[in-house]
DNA sequence: CAGCATCCAATCAGATACTG
DNA sequence: CAGTATCTGATTGGATGCTG
C-alpha cells in the first residue's frame, strides 16, 4: 500500500468501526425494528424480540436515543406512559439495513449449498 | 403487528444477525479491508490495522476463512509461506460494506452538529 | 514468520428481585 | 408499567512467551 491507499484504508475503517458501533451488536437493529413495526412500549418491545432480557433492552434503547435513532417520550395521560418512536433520522439507515438484510439471506443459502 | 407481519418481522431481523454475525464486531470488516487493499501475509494484515493483536487477527482470519470471505495458502518457495487473499464471493460484501462507510461519514458529521 | 498457549483483568449478560 | 440493583457465571481481550 502506498502512503495514499493507507490512509484512505483508515479513514474507511473509521466510518466502518463507526456504524458498526452505532448499529453493531446482536440486538441494535432488532430493536429499531421493532420500533419501527409499531412497538412503541418497552414491554411489547422487550416481548417481540426473543431473548432479549429487560437489562439489555434498557441499555440499548438509551444508545439509540442516543444515536439520534429512536425517541423517548413521557406521555401523560390517566397513567403516564413511555413511549419510543424511531426518529425521521433514523430512516436513513434503510440503505444500509436493506442491503445487510439481502446479504443475510444469500449468504445462508450459499453455506447451505456446501454442507 | 399482525401475524403476517410479525413473521416478516422475524425473518428480517435473522437475516441482519446472520450478516452481523459473520462480519460484526470491531474488526472483521477492517480485516477483509487490509487484505482487499494487497495485504497478504500475516505480519502485514496485523500492521496495518491499528491495535488489533495477533490474538484478535488469528481468529478473526479463522471466521473469515471459514465463512468463504478469504482463502488462506500456504506457498511454497525457499521458506515456507503463508497468504491470504479475498475470495470473488467476497466482493458480494460491496453492498454491505460501501452504505456502512457512507453512512459512518455522515453519522460522524450529524453528531458534530449538534455539540 | 505465523501463529498458539497461558495467565489474568475487564466487560458482558442471565437470573432474580426490587422500586416509583 | 418501565425500568434499576445486585449477584454471578461466562466471554472477551490484552500481555507475554513459546513453537515449528
Amino acid at each position: 500500500m502506498t502512503d495514499k491507499e493507507e490512509k484512505r484504508f483508515r479513514e474507511k475503517v473509521k466510518a466502518i468501526q463507526d456504524t458498526m458501533f452505532v448499529i453493531g451488536g446482536k440486538w441494535k437493529l432488532p430493536v429499531v425494528l421493532s420500533i419501527y413495526n409499531g412497538n412503541k412500549r418497552f414491554n411489547d418491545i422487550l416481548n417481540s424480540i426473543p431473548k432479549i432480557t429487560n437489562r439489555v433492552l434498557s441499555k440499548e434503547l438509551k444508545h439509540l436515543e442516543e444515536n439520534l435513532l429512536i425517541r423517548r417520550e413521557v406521555v401523560d395521560g390517566y397513567s403516564v406512559k413511555i413511549e419510543y418512536t424511531i426518529t425521521e433520522y433514523c430512516l436513513s439507515l434503510n440503505d444500509v439495513v436493506k442491503p445487510m438484510e439481502k446479504w443475510g439471506k444469500m449468504h445462508r443459502n450459499k453455506l447451505r449449498g456446501l454442507s
